[in-house]
DNA sequence: TTATTGTTTATTGTATACAATTTTTAACGG
DNA sequence: CCGTTAAAAATTGTATACAATAAACAATAA
């Protein structure tokens, strides 16, 4: 998405309120608010919201307003499934045209990742930046810009529910471990289990998220953001 | 897409237009027109815009308006490199919960769309429509609503350009072929056989496009519709 | 004759204003 | 005291109006 019109940047702001929380689902978005936070008038704000609609980041209720999606258990596992399949086709691509090079590349970035787990107090921060910077590189070298989007429109449609659950420590520990075992695929030559394991690492996060759904449902945190389907 | 709205209608009416050629790729889409044609004021054919855009049916250059995108051959190879994960995944998850009336009814399809094949001059609306019958029950069975819509759109992305190529005899047989050999796959609850194929299936359409490149081209229905990359 | 610059025109980008609908609240009746 | 209805407030949906920018064309000078 571009930085340039005033559409443009109400559409990053109102993406980064919602999946940052400040925007929290099932919460609605009044037009009136947002042009007054970002001193615009409406008209550019709607149509943000249109294309933030379009994109499934927001849902819209005719003659109601526009709303941040409460995600029914269906939804996520939607999410989940298609973001597994399109990881799985990115590390394929990636693959055919990978250099030497570029998988010494991300094997440092697996390393750091390493580094970073093994010490008591994880800066899941810096856990993260590497984390998307190995997935971002990935999704450079596979080299389709479709695929690209699309991923990471459904990446943002999940955030809001996944921001605390995917970050505790023996998820952390298994996602550095898939990432490890899935450079040295890589480095063996071996495909398909690369393939495979890079499928299973997204699935993994549906499973966790699943799992702590009981969990994390009475504590009353996601009991309001996550509903039956 | 709903059909509640000014601004949905806009959009279905555009989009419509875009796929069936009236607005040709590389032409420009100005609003003042569709708002004429539509009979309806400028800013719902800007909200309609701007949905487009986001799902990338046109694309937008600033202060001088939205077209109709010219793909590139890497544009194209984008389209159908996604397609094609995205349809095996569909097979894939239909295949874990079809029953055998299902099964049956979409041999059925099978059979009707083998039945227009064999005749001298095919029936290419009558064949489209079973075609299209066949994906669309694939998708319903698989139950992956983002799934689909996103399928839809790659689909009405490359429509413009595939529109000609696709409905020429030979490739009406590997088509009506490759459905039988999937159907069959099915039965014979060869899963990865079945996936396989319907993948094979989607990037067959590719080849056809890249292989038509150098006729088509050269007799400029095409040569405006495609750059180099 | 051609290139460059200025003016005009067309189109998008933004704001303001109004209409329609829905929700909420208050009042009235049971 | 609760339910129902009506009126008011708030919010979205649509239209009109104006501003800014870029493209096209014409005119002038080299």
């Amino acid at each position: 998405m571009k930085v340039d019109s005033i559409v443009d940047r109400a559409c990053q702001h109102i993406q980064e309120w919602i999946v940052t929380g400040r925007f929290k689902p099932g919460e609605q978005i009044k037009e009136e608010i947002v042009s007054q936070r970002l001193e615009i008038s409406r008209p550019p704000v709607r149509e943000a919201l249109k294309m933030l609609e379009a994109t499934g980041l927001v849902v819209r209720k005719p003659r109601r307003g526009v709303f941040v999606p409460l995600l029914t258990k269906k939804d996520v596992w939607e999410i989940y499934t298609l973001k597994a399949a399109l990881y799985e086709l990115v590390m394929e691509l990636a693959l055919e045209v990978m250099t030497d090079g570029q998988i010494h590349e991300m094997e440092t970035l697996v390393e750091k990742m390493e580094k970073l787990v093994i010490e008591d107090t994880v800066d899941i921060l810096k856990y993260q930046k590497h984390h998307k910077a190995f997935h971002r590189r990935l999704m450079e070298i596979a080299g389709n810009n479709r695929l690209n989007t699309f991923a990471a429109n459904l990446h943002n449609q999940a955030t809001p529910f996944s921001y605390k659950s995917l970050h505790q420590k023996d998820h952390l520990l298994r996602s550095v471990q898939y990432h490890r075992e899935i450079i040295e695929a890589v480095k063996s030559g071996n495909r398909h289990l690369a393939c495979s394991l890079m499928k299973q690492h997204v699935m993994d996060a549906l499973l966790v998220f699943q799992d702590e759904q009981g969990a994390v449902w009475d504590e009353g945190l996601l009991s309001s953001m996550v509903m039956e389907g």
